[in-house]
DNA sequence: GTCGTAATAT
DNA sequence: AATATTACGA
């Protein structure tokens, strides 16, 4: 039991998934807020001035829970019209501007908010609050279609939080004890910034990620969800605010303190730099601040990672179970981890490393990669063995062939290679942006999230009209998991490690010089994933179109 | 101690 | 359903 309460929960990811309409003149700046919007698993839709987007909101007003308005000085009539007329939705206004009557007018208008830029994580994590406001607020007038779901979420998470903390009172010391090496780990409080706190598994320094993007090492990585027997485990999630506790907290934001941080909170003071620039920053008066973003933007990815909903920093009281949600693109650096390691030294520790992920315990990769090597198992049965195979007796360093696959038959066979490798002919089919080491704008989520087409497993799923050509049993294809190996070349991605190496390369060799043929048997495609990155490696944004024959 | 696996718990 | 946890052998 304990479901039924869940059941309740409409809308269980509030607020992800939240809808929010972008209306930017500028497409730069449109496509950064974009990113980071993403980044929050928030669908966006982008418009490039005001009547296309008074024009979207009118014909499907259920389709925005949000609106955020880029105001600049030369588009701001645009924008205080829409603010104007866009009544039903909380409207955000984001600007580089600082000028306090440009604000007012926004506000005036009706803006829910101004915002200013650079963007904080935080500033548009928090914007959902503005979509409850208005669900509740609505001032006398129904709320629009799109925010009746919203309520509905709310009220149900306030109820099922108040059946929690009922719960909790009822067991809580006895399930104090029961598992007595946790309360050990998770009371420590000498644990900074971990919700799981365990020093011996945990990864804690990383002196690499300190360096790279650092600045955060504090902050929540992980996703705490609360099990039904979690309630028994309660410390404080409350009590537990900690002085510096930002805002993201949204677990206990959205049960407890739903007015105070609607009303209070706004740009929510991150701990950021973000905030600090902002106010050291002397007005630079219109200026599509993109660059002095990027910085945080680049500090940023890693939060959005592992979700992070709850249980900022060190939080030693927090007990709660937690629970790594793998978002593909979480997932994307594990398998680019497990692919750089190779097969054979692709153990825990080491993916943990490589992941370079905070928060991630090795408990968490292992557990992760047992799945990974079932899935991989069960769709390769001839790979089987090698999972098993002489992992210690080869030497360290040998392998480096990526992970392969050799599938029964060639999927391939016969096939045009717009078949084959379906989206080529559809770019607009599926459109991952790509973490790359040299993000072209800093920026690297998956755009497509909310529209990838994956399964459960992030297995990029081929377009219906190539499924009927290829036989059900080829499902290597449709296989994300060993996908995206980031550095790996496509041709390195696809020989298998068994294989002598020069047998391999001649044979990759030629494969690539007569792509027209049909792959040698032993080899498979690139995956979608690998060919998609490498091909941003070589600053391919966009795939052309394949002229279909 | 880690790792891999299977079974089991949440 | 997806993860976590646990137990056990190597």
């Amino acid at each position: 039991m304990g479901c039924s309460a869940e059941d309740l929960v409409a809308w269980r990811d509030f607020p992800k998934g939240l809808r929010v309409l972008l209306l930017d003149e500028d497409a730069t700046s449109a496509a950064q807020t974009k990113l980071k919007l993403e980044a929050m698993d928030y669908i966006v839709c982008s418009y490039r001035n005001e009547n296309e987007a008074l024009e979207a909101i009118s014909m499907k007003a259920e389709s925005f829970h949000v609106a955020i308005v880029e105001v600049t000085s030369s588009n701001s009539q645009g924008s205080f019209k829409f603010i104007e007329m866009a009544k039903d939705l909380p409207v955000i206004a984001i600007s580089d501007v600082r000028c306090l009557s440009t604000m007012m007018k926004c506000i005036s208008l009706g803006a829910a908010e101004f915002l200013q830029k650079p963007l904080s994580e935080e500033k548009l994590r928090n914007i959902w609050q503005h979509v409850v406001h208005k669900a509740f607020n609505a001032g006398g007038n129904d709320i629009s279609k799109s925010l009746e779901p919203i309520k509905d979420t709310v009220v149900s998470m306030l109820q099922l939080q108040s059946n929690t903390e009922r719960e909790t009172s009822e067991k809580d010391q006895e399930t104090k004890q029961d598992s007595s090496e946790e309360s050990d780990r998770f009371q420590a409080p000498s644990t900074p910034q971990l919700v799981t706190g365990g020093k011996d598994d945990e990864y804690f320094q990383d002196p690499v990620t300190h360096t790279k993007d650092n600045l955060d090492n504090s902050t929540d990585l992980i996703e705490v969800r609360k099990y039904s027997h979690s309630k028994s485990k309660p410390v404080d999630i409350t009590t537990s605010s900690l002085p510096n506790l930002d805002s993201s907290r949204e677990d206990e934001m959205i049960s407890r303190h739903i007015e105070e941080e609607v009303t209070s909170d706004n740009g929510s003071k991150t701990d950021e730099c973000s905030s600090i620039k902002d106010s050291c920053e002397p007005s630079l008066h219109m200026n599509k601040g993109g660059n002095m973003e990027s910085s945080v933007e680049e500090h940023k990815k890693k939060k959005s990672f592992l979700r992070s909903s709850s249980t900022s920093h060190s939080n030693k009281g927090d007990r709660r179970k937690t629970k790594v949600d793998w978002t593909p693109d979480l997932h994307r650096r594990f398998v680019q981890a497990v692919e750089q390691l190779g097969i054979d030294q692709a153990i825990p520790s080491k993916i943990l490393e490589l992941m370079k992920v905070e928060g991630l315990t090795r408990h968490n990769i292992a557990s992760h990669l047992q799945k990974y090597r079932m899935h991989k198992r069960h769709i390769l049965p001839k790979d089987d063995a090698r999972w098993k195979l002489h992992r210690d007796s080869i030497p360290r360093g040998y392998m480096q062939k990526p992970v392969v696959v050799i599938p029964p038959f060639h999927s391939s066979y016969g096939l045009p290679s717009s078949q084959v490798y379906p989206f080529w002919g559809h770019p607009n089919y599926y459109t991952p942006g790509f973490p790359s080491w040299h993000p072209p704008q800093g920026n690297w989520l998956w755009k497509a999230r909310p529209g990838v087409h994956a399964d459960a497993w992030g297995c990029p799923v081929v377009p219906p009209y190539s499924q009927f050509s290829m036989p059900p049993q080829n499902t290597t294809l449709c296989n994300g998991w060993d996908a995206s190996g980031g550095r790996n070349s496509v041709s390195k991605d696809s020989c298998d490690f068994n294989l002598a190496d020069e047998v391999i390369d001649e044979v990759v060799k030629e494969a690539m010089s007569k792509p027209w043929l049909p792959l040698p048997l032993g080899l498979k495609p690139p995956s979608l994933d690998s060919v998609l990155n490498e091909l941003q490696r070589q600053g391919i944004r966009t795939i052309p179109p394949i002229p279909r024959s």
